[in-house]
Order: structure tokens, then C-alpha cells, then sequence
DNA sequence: TTCTGTGAAATAGTTCACAGCG
DNA sequence: CGCTGTGAACTATTTCACAGAA
């Protein structure tokens, strides 16, 4: 079963356009979208909750339900039009339009992040890469020239940025967010284990590496308590 | 607001050591434990389930609750003890322990991670990176020799990897899971889009950036609609 | 018959609110 | 007093299970 929480800050549903729909049905929709596009549905024309199900690993209601909540249909007996259910989509997670992202912290993350082909490819060309260490600013990554954090506002009405991926040392997480605010950015990604405080309207979401490997050990842990002990309850 | 995850995989509560624990206030323990060591908490030895909540950006109700759901007792009318609630989340998450990562695919992604001490400053060091390109393979990252994917049941077992982590294209992230599950890891961090099948006792998490961003532009889609005008439901 | 769409039940997770300890 | 620990309410999300469309 997918979903779950790590560590993202979710400020969920407020009213307007798309109220009822989920940040875990958001999600899965981008999952959908990529085992469509990507995935052994070569040939025929519709697919069927099960399949599809079973391609993004979970379950044939949840599917059904996730489309359903956005209102599109399948056809009873056949499935859902493949072609049409990846328009929906798109139009949905809105994949047409393109958001330029701002990379701030030019250290290894953010150099990998900005050579990273993935994220162009889904929509988010990286268009910018800050910081606001002398020896970095000026040189060159990714085929782009990183520019000082202090040109932050100038940066974001030229080349259109959208969302800001925070790269930097924890420490300063807070007070690259305030000015990424300040600049006009409304959606944030962050890559520290620093929570954000950001104003109401502005979106979070926070990936935080060791967090998901401490989770994964936990219960490695817990698995491996649970097969040496007696009286062992798992599964077949 | 706190929360989540996005895309991963959150094989819950089997039972065992940790039961009644979920994954939700596992990832809330990193960050507390976090807002612990590196918050302005000095001086006082003790914090309220109010203070540590602000710090972590989560509300005092939970706080006490994941506490208490671990058998962490506070001390009314004063808070919990720091040093203490500190030894117990590490207990708890097993920071003691040190799980050696090894990153699968060489790319700049595969590279960024390698170098990013974050990792190992949190208990997870990387002792290993492979790739299947002969191109790669041999060459030289963060300190390490580059080694062959063929090579990972003698680095597991020589090296103690405990966590392997996918850093590959999408395509090939099944094979390679196979191959590290093959190897005797249990615990996976995929940073490709595909959902990985993986047996019972094997974890898997997903930690896909793309999706992460979609999820914000689609919520910030949404906001920027409502905050639009009375009835606008789409995009400008 | 196959497969959707959806009430209703089940499960998970969060917040309220307050009794009661130190 | 202040602050924890927790029953009970509430909200969110998933799953069951089945009526009914194609």
C-alpha cells in the first residue's frame, strides 16, 4: 500500500477548484500517468481498474475511486479509454503547463538535481541555480552559470521560475524560504529536515533523505525483532 | 499539516517489536528528534509537548501521542526530559546502529547522494556505489571505487550494506531491486518512478521528484484559482 | 459477462478536551 | 498552576461488496 506521510507538509484542501481531491490521490495520479506512458499498455486501447491497479501497486478500488473523485469516466465491461484517461490526467496534475524551477544551493544535491534529465522531462525544466558562496557563484553547472542568491527577485520575472528547490545547509533553510517568498515563488520543495514556516498560500513539501532511511530501518528492525523472536506472528 | 509522503511505499504495521507504530510517527520522530539536537533548546532540560510541537510544526496532541504510543513518558506540569527523550527516539529509530548504503547507478544523482555527508551524519554511511556501465565502473566518487553491480553479494557481505538505494533509470529499477533483494538487503530506496514488487519482509520506499512537484504545482494551481475570482475553475 | 461506480463498513490518523499528577 | 496522558469525537482514506451499465 502506498501513500504515507513521511515527511511532507501537506496543506491540503482549501476551497476553489479541485476541493475533494486528496494529496494522497495526487500522488497516485502521477503514478498512474507514468505506468501508462511508460508501461506494457502497448496495443490495446482501454484499461481496466485491475490492471492498472496492478501496474501502480494498489488496489482496483482505490483506482477507481481516485478517478472517480475527478470525475472521469470508464466505460462498464471495457475500462477506462487509455488515451483519454492520459489527457485527464495531464490536465489535472497539470503536466502542460511548464514550471520552471530555481535550484538554491549549488553543493551536490543541487548540482545532481540540476543535471538531472528526469525532472525536465515530467515539466519542471530547471532554469536557474543560486548560491551564495563566492567560489560557486559564477561558475558553471548543468550548461547554466549560478547566480548569487541576491538576484533571486530579478531571476524569477525573467525566466518565468514557478517553484524553489532548497538545497541548502539546514541552518539556512528558513531564511532562503523567506526570501524565495519574498521573490514571488509560491510553491517550495525542500531537501532539509528543517521544517518550514512559510505564509498562508505558499506550498511545502519537505523530502528529507535520512528521515525515509530511518524509517526504512525502523522496520527493518522491526521485521528482523519479530522473525528471531518465539513466538514469530508473520505472515506465510 | 505535517504528514507525508508522497509517493512511497509504506509497508505498515506486521506485528512485533513496535506495534501500534505508524510509519506517520516514525517520520515525525526524526524530525522531533531533529528540532532536538539542533533547535534552540539549550539551556532548559526539559520541553512541553507545546514547545517541541511548534518546533516541529506539528500540534502538542500529537506530539503526546506518538510519545506515549512509544512508552516515552513526560513529567507533568514540567515536559519531557531532553536527554532523555532524545536517548529514547534514538532507540527507537536505531540511530545507534550505523546502516551502511550502497547506491545503485553511478549517475549524477547516484554521484550527488554518495557525496552528501548528511547521510552518514545521520547513520547512514555509504560504503558502496555500483553501476553495470563499464564507463563508470572503476572510476572514482566520493572516495570510492566505483564497482560493478555483478559484484554486490561479495560488497554486501564484506561491507555490511543494509540499505540499498536505486538511483538508475526507471527501466531497469525492477531488475536491480531483484538483484538487491537476491543479495540479502531488506530495506530499498527508490528514487525512480516505478513501484517496485518485492517480497514479504523486504522494504521499499519511493521518493520520486517529479511527483513531488506535481503535487505542488497542482496544489498551487488550485490556490492561485481560488484566489482568481468567484467561479474561475481553470487555469488563467 | 466484465468491469465501473458507489453506498456502507472498516481502518487510520488527528484533534478536542479534560481529569489528574507533580 | 502547567502540562501530561487519554477517552471520545472527528476527519480522512481505504476496502468491501454489489447493483447495474455495456
Amino acid at each position: 500500500m502506498p501513500s504515507l506521510p513521511g515527511v511532507h507538509t501537506d496543506a491540503s484542501n482549501r476551497g476553489g477548484f479541485g476541493e475533494g481531491v486528496s494529496s494522497a490521490t495526487i500522488a497516485r495520479l502521477s503514478l498512474y500517468h507514468q505506468c501508462l506512458v511508460e508501461g506494457a499498455t502497448s496495443g490495446v486501447p482501454a484499461i481496466s481498474s485491475d490492471r492498472l491497479a496492478e501496474l501502480a501497486a494498489v488496489s482496483a478500488a482505490t483506482v477507481r475511486r481516485d478517478l472517480a473523485s475527478l470525475g472521469i469516466q470508464g466505460t462498464r465491461g471495457i475500462g477506462y479509454d487509455i488515451k483519454y484517461l492520459v489527457q485527464e490526467i495531464r490536465g489535472v496534475l497539470g503536466v502542460a503547463d511548464a514550471w520552471a524551477v530555481v535550484i538554491v544551493g549549488a553543493g551536490n544535491l543541487g548540482r545532481a538535481l540540476a543535471n538531472y534529465a528526469g525532472l525536465a522531462a515530467r515539466g519542471f525544466p530547471v532554469r536557474a541555480i543560486v548560491d551564495v558562496d563566492p567560489a560557486l557563484v559564477g561558475t558553471s553547472v548543468a550548461g547554466m552559470i549560478v547566480d548569487h542568491l541576491d538576484d533571486i527577485d530579478r531571476l524569477v520575472g525573467e525566466r518565468d521560475l514557478g517553484v524553489g528547490v532548497i538545497t541548502t545547509p539546514a541552518a539556512v533553510a528558513q531564511d532562503v524560504a523567506d526570501r524565495l517568498v519574498a521573490a514571488g515563488l509560491g510553491s517550495i520543495l525542500n531537501f532539509t529536515a528543517t521544517p518550514l514556516v512559510v505564509p498562508a498560500g505558499v506550498e511545502v513539501r519537505q523530502v528529507d533523505l535520512a528521515t525515509e532511511l530511518q524509517i526504512l530501518s525502523f522496520y527493518r528492525r522491526r521485521t528482523a525483532a519479530a522473525a528471531a523472536g518465539t513466538g514469530v506472528p508473520l505472515e506465510s
